[in-house]
DNA sequence: CAGGATCCCACGGGATACTG
DNA sequence: CAGTATCCCGTGGGATCCTG
């Protein structure tokens, strides 16, 4: 799905659920967005806003203050996502458990189904 | 979140809910993943399987037959997927349109916000 | 039919330095 | 404070060829 592509992303689906709430600062999101660099942070902030996903807002004072507020359509998205960190936060260890076992069967690469 | 790193990706949204309505061949996955080439759907199957998502199964018969079946943890995934592609379905064009808009005012790059 | 192996490119993303 | 610019690397993913 094209559209879900600026979902994906190592960092909009954080900086989404941080502005979730309100309005928020560059420097917020800095320490909000656990790992982000200051050039993803921008350029994803760049795409969220491209695609009507989050509006930005300059108040021309000094030093500078920049605003990123969710928009509809964003926070139609937050339903969706919850659902889906959710199911993620569940299935943790399940899943981390499958991989444990998938790894160990693949180690012995002669093994005959046993 | 590290978990929906295997969903994210291209193509596993895709191969899942080719596989949501019961077990798929390979070839059929080809067919019905609109797009993807037969490395990346080895490649994503393997780690679908890898996470639990999928179940494997070989049927050692001449040409061979390998269906994949979803399992519980990817089926209560459904959900919140179609949620989420009910979502981009509906913002679709809104998206579009914010990214048309988007590029026309910062195509003049000296606009003085208009 | 259902893959595996190899090559090769595009892009996401980190580190660092500079700026209005 | 809120960025921009540059460098550089890992990997996601396409194309193509080979195989049990």
């Amino acid at each position: 799905m094209e559209v879900l592509d600026q979902v994906s992303g190592k960092w909009s689906i954080g900086i989404l659920v941080a502005a979730a709430h309100g309005p928020v600062r560059f420097t917020e999101l800095e320490r909000t967005v656990n790992g982000i660099s200051r050039r993803m942070l921008t350029l994803t902030l760049r795409r969220l806003e491209r695609d009507g996903l989050l509006v930005r807002k300059v108040y021309p004072t000094v030093p500078p203050k920049v605003e990123y507020t969710a928009t509809s359509a964003a926070r139609e998205l937050f339903g969706p996502l919850t659902a889906l960190t959710e199911w993620a936060e569940r299935h943790r260890t399940t899943i981390a458990q499958a991989r444990h076992v998938y790894d160990l069967e693949n180690a012995e690469k002669g093994s005959a189904a046993g």
